[in-house]
RNA sequence: GCCGGAUUAGCUCAGCUGGUAGAGCAGCGGUUUUGUAAACCGAAGGUCACGGGUUCGAAUCCUGUAUCCGGCACCA
């Protein structure tokens, strides 16, 4: 007998090898029909799968949440199935559920297009109508890989024989149709639905590997119900139009063009962006006791082999020779500039920890499939420092490090997405002492600075440490490593740093390798996508547009923007002979967040009509006030607390409230 | 770099099976002085990404290249 805990609390006892719906059909029929799994003890079981052990147990339906998941991974058997049908001699290899649906990888010769999308969609949906039983077996191992060999199903026999000894091997029957896999699934194919949907072809390399062969990937999204297909594509949709590329082209941001692949030409309004999250960042590593510094652009070859980048990254580095013939790198990055300024002259332990910032402008010749919009460039600019420290330092100064990135992402409206610890790479400079070290202290100091979750991602550390990476999502969830703090006890001792300790001997600091925004573009773009473009007043590159009703009132309208323009806002100014209704419209596609619309009554009585983007409310005002009040609303996030006691011993103004 | 797709006016996009390119918006010239998300009229705007081929004839078919997009691989 086994003893099952029903999630109300109940305890019943059953007989071991009962199944899910033996179970459910104890308690009701209408249970029994609906029910598609089971979860026992947090693991999810095929509904027929005769149960050896007790434990908390629970029957799942359809619409649970915890079957989202086996239907999609149901979803993309159903998609094998449907392409094995059509295209006789595909192998199938691996199709996993993912976020918001699956994918299953196939070999074949011949490309999949489009077209053949919507023909496997259609086969899937027959597969689904047929109601095939999908049934799992347990088979021998040398059996499993025999069957799979003969039917020339290379790459299942492969897995098969990859998997770790005593562990099962699970074939699922669906139909005629059968696969090895984990499980668990549902009890057949017509519990999946239909609300799926092929979305896109891709290539993808077995086993993640560029070295395989490579094969043809098919994402699909799947979910219980029609209705959150339809919201899911709508989302997807929305998501669309916040794209950064989209945006910075509607608002004449930026551009990139062929004679500069990878790279920014930045437009006015865009660099006012720029510049203004730069020169927040600046002020935030001032107030956090950073120094600032520039090191060249362009140096010797020999330097970086010193410090190791030439090694593994030369095939990544722009280059340049002289008449003399000596090889000169464009920087790839600004650690090796920051060590030798560091060298100059005698360090103290006094000094340390000294944090080295840089606005550093690097260039890599990244890969061309790698690029993408502003978020991966050849040309970009690390909001970059090195923190030289003694050991015991490190704790102190990581977590600080992370409570300013935190605060930094909060200003801008970011959410930190996901934390992540690389761990030691394969290809790696210094001992596994000095690696055990290093990672233990960063994920140390992750857990000090309330970090609930970090995770681990082995094999992806930087040659010369560990890195903690902070990933942003963009519009439509893909993430993207944005601050990053590395540990690195190599570069010192390949590049020769070193400080007096109190002991009056030389001794090797540590360096923390450490960015916010990663890549000031990257992060932009994150914002432009974040906010849709409709930035909060601080740092929409156009604050105010003044925009007259009738050219009697262009003079008042010039004061208007003077008098802005006096308390530090960016304003544009709107004299055009158009209809105002024109002109808010195209202010509010433009985002400019605050219209001030001035006509011959706001004119006479010095007031303005401020309308707020996103509101069809306006709100008059005087204008001393709507100029102090704007002023203050524009103050940047590390400013405004400033901003606020200087405006108490003002004369009252109403906060004016956003729409 | 690899796999798939796209590339037509400044922008967003039509253009069926080959017959010589079209709309809306923007821009330009006029008219209009307008009260909160598009006033009206007019003229203009194109080596259909680039190169080669098939054809009497190519935006359309084939082929090569480039860039971009979606993935994969890469990411100091």
């Amino acid at each position: 007998m086994i003893d099952l805990i029903f999630p109300d609390g109940s305890k019943r006892q059953f007989d071991e090898g009962a199944t899910g719906r033996d179970i459910a059909a104890s308690i009701s029929k209408s249970l029994e029909k609906k029910a598609v799994l089971v979860k026992l003890d947090g693991e999810l079981l095929d509904l027929d799968r005769p149960l050896r052990r007790g434990g908390r147990f629970e029957i799942l339906t359809r619409e649970s949440p915890e079957a989202l998941e086996t239907i999609r991974h149901d979803v993309s058997h159903i998609m094998a199935e449907a392409v094995q049908e059509l295209f006789p001699g595909t192998q199938v290899t691996i199709g996993p559920a993912i976020e918001d649906g699956f994918y299953y990888d196939f070999a074949r010769a011949e490309p999949f297009s489009l077209e053949d999308l919507a023909r496997i969609e259609q086969r899937m949906k027959e597969i689904v109508d047929r109601d095939e039983a999908i049934q799992r077996e347990v088979w021998d191992r040398d059996v499993a890989i025999a069957h799979f060999e003969s039917i020339g199903e290379h790459y299942k026999a492969e897995i098969i024989q990859g998997l770790p000894e005593g562990e099962e091997v699970s074939v699922y029957r669906q139909g005629n149709w059968k696969d090895l896999c984990r499980g668990p699934h549902l009890p057949s194919t017509k519990a999946a639905g239909k609300a799926f949907k092929l979305t896109k072809l891709a290539g993808a390399y077995w086993r993640g590997d560029h070295r395989n062969p490579q094969l043809q990937r098919i994402y699909g999204t799947a979910w219980a119900s029609e209705a959150e297909l339809e919201a899911y594509i709508r989302r997807i949709e929305e998501a669309e139009k916040r794209d950064h590329r989209r945006i910075g082209k509607a608002m004449d941001l930026f551009h990139m063009q062929e004679e500069a692949k990878g790279m920014i030409f930045w437009h006015p309004k865009g660099w006012t962006l720029y510049r203004t999250v730069e020169a927040y960042m600046r002020r935030r590593l001032d107030d956090d006791g950073y120094v600032e510094v520039k090191a060249p652009q362009i140096m010797d070859r020999e330097l970086w082999e010193r410090s190791g980048h030439w090694a593994k990254f030369h095939q990544n580095m722009f280059t340049c020779e002289t008449e003399e013939g000596e090889i000169l790198a464009v920087k790839p990055m600004n650690c090796p500039g920051h060590v030798q300024i560091f060298n100059q002259g005698i360090k103290s332990y006094r000094d340390l920890p000294l944090r080295m910032a840089e606005f550093g402008a690097c260039h890599r010749y990244e890969p061309s499939g790698a690029l993408h919009g502003i978020f991966r460039v050849r040309g970009f600019t690390q909001d970059d420092a090195h923190i030289f420290c003694r050991e015991d330092q490190i704790e102190a100064e990581s977590t600080k490090f992370i409570r300013l990135l935190e605060s930094v992402y909060r200003d801008c409206g970011l959410e930190l997405h996901a934390v992540k610890l690389a761990l030691r790479p394969e290809l790696r400079f210094g001992t596994d002492e000095v690696w055990d070290v290093a990672e233990q202290k960063l994920e140390r100091a992750a857990k000090a600075a309330g970090i609930a979750h970090v995770e681990l991602l082995p094999n992806e550390g930087a040659f010369y440490g560990p890195k903690l990476e902070f990933h942003l999502r963009d519009a439509i969830g893909r993430t993207w490593q944005c601050g990053t703090l590395q540990l690195d006890y190599v570069l010192p001792e390949r590049l020769d740093a070193n400080y007096i300790g109190e002991d009056g001997e030389k001794h090797r600091p540590v360096m923390l390798h450490r960015a916010i925004c990663g890549s000031m573009e990257r992060f932009i773009g994150v914002m432009i996508e974040s906010y849709a473009g409709a930035f909060p007043l601080w740092l929409a590159p156009t604050q105010v547009v003044v925009a007259t009703i009738t050219s009697d009132a262009d003079d008042y309208a010039r004061q208007v923007a003077r008098e802005l323009k006096a308390k530090g806002l960016r304003v544009e100014l709107d004299l055009r002979n158009e209809k105002v209704g024109y002109k808010v419209r195209e202010h509010s596609v433009a985002k400019v967040p605050v219209i001030a619309v001035v006509g011959r009554r706001e004119a006479e009585e010095r007031k303005v009509a401020l309308r707020r983007l996103g509101s069809d409310q306006q709100q008059v005002a005087d204008l001393g006030q709507v100029a102090i009040a704007l002023a203050l609303e524009a103050t940047p996030p590390d400013l405004a607390p400033m901003a606020r006691e200087g405006a108490e011993s003002r004369p009252a103004v109403g906060v004016l409230e956003a729409g």
